[in-house]
DNA sequence: ATAATAGGTCAATGCCGTTGACGTATTTTG
DNA sequence: CAAAATACGTCAACGGCATTGACCTATTAT
């Protein structure tokens, strides 16, 4: 089967370099995709002064509402005193709550507001829509090779 | 054309998540992806004492030896007190040179020793090696897509 | 009662990077 | 040729951000 040289949708491209070139490539190309996946969220988060360790925050909420502090200590992997002020500057902001659980009045659990619901959105929308396009342009095809190698590279940093 | 669920090699692989999932684990498997191609390379150089920005430092004299401090700076955007102190250290460890350009004295252009070059391609050769194995793993089609939608995510940043 | 746990806070430190100000050679320019 | 510009190096102060360590309060488990 020869190499192709257009995409499922036709679209003609330039070939991928071939041999030590490609290699060299991909490295560039991965940059440059992630730092155009990166720039939008952070100029919006900038505006509010946030950072991106907010959005990781926000993010991991989104997804484990109701998460512990300590939870989300180990799950970004930093110190209590890392995570405390990015806690509360969020809760500042009316981004976050923190209310104490029912069966452990210890634990606070962190959930979003209605505010912080809707910037998680916008920050995360950013990104998947970045992707959508890409995925979209390139083709289902193209998805799913991206995705294949994607999947091999992780597979050694042992993605859970 | 129906979406394929597996590689031009025949692997059968999990089809990707439709619509919002797969958006989602685009993300994901990036970072993963990242973290793989990042992870022995900073292994190789902490040994040593170093950081990824000896890396880089080693990475653009590879490609452009005789560059001078002035354009090695520019190209990686930092200060030169920020970069003073790699140069030096890197310059200790007998991986660079730097020597008064013929042209203009007050240039000062920088090559790899042979030490130099040698590291530089073990760390390169650690993450070409990884795309590698992944290209290959994945299928020369797979890699085609997958170039193409990184070219796509790339574009947003401006890539040159 | 006592110990363990979840969380918060203060203090010291380290690592990087920044800006700003000078100093020194070495061109280039008027 | 004198003066300005350039390429580089260096000292000092500072800021962001994460770390470790110690200590504190509530609350729960033993």
């Amino acid at each position: 089967m020869p190499a192709k040289t257009s995409t499922a949708k036709g679209l003609p491209r330039t070939a991928a370099p071939k041999g030590q070139a490609a290699l060299n490539e991909a490295w560039r190309v991965m940059h440059f995709a992630l730092r155009a996946v990166i720039a939008e969220p952070d100029r919006i988060l900038a505006t509010r002064g946030l950072t991106r360790m907010h959005h990781r925050v926000l993010f991991f909420v989104a997804h484990t509402p109701g998460m512990s502090v300590g939870e989300l200590q180990s799950t970004l992997d930093v110190t209590k005193q890392a995570l405390n002020a990015p806690l509360r500057q969020l809760q500042t902001q009316g981004l976050i709550e923190l209310a104490k659980a029912d069966h452990d009045a210890r634990v606070r659990e962190i959930r979003l507001t209605d505010e912080g619901t809707q910037l998680e959105a916008q920050l995360t929308g950013e990104q998947e829509r970045l992707f959508a396009d890409a995925f979209a342009k390139a083709g289902a095809e193209a998805h799913e090779g991206w995705r294949a190698v994607m999947l091999e590279l992780a597979r050694h940093a042992g993605m859970k």
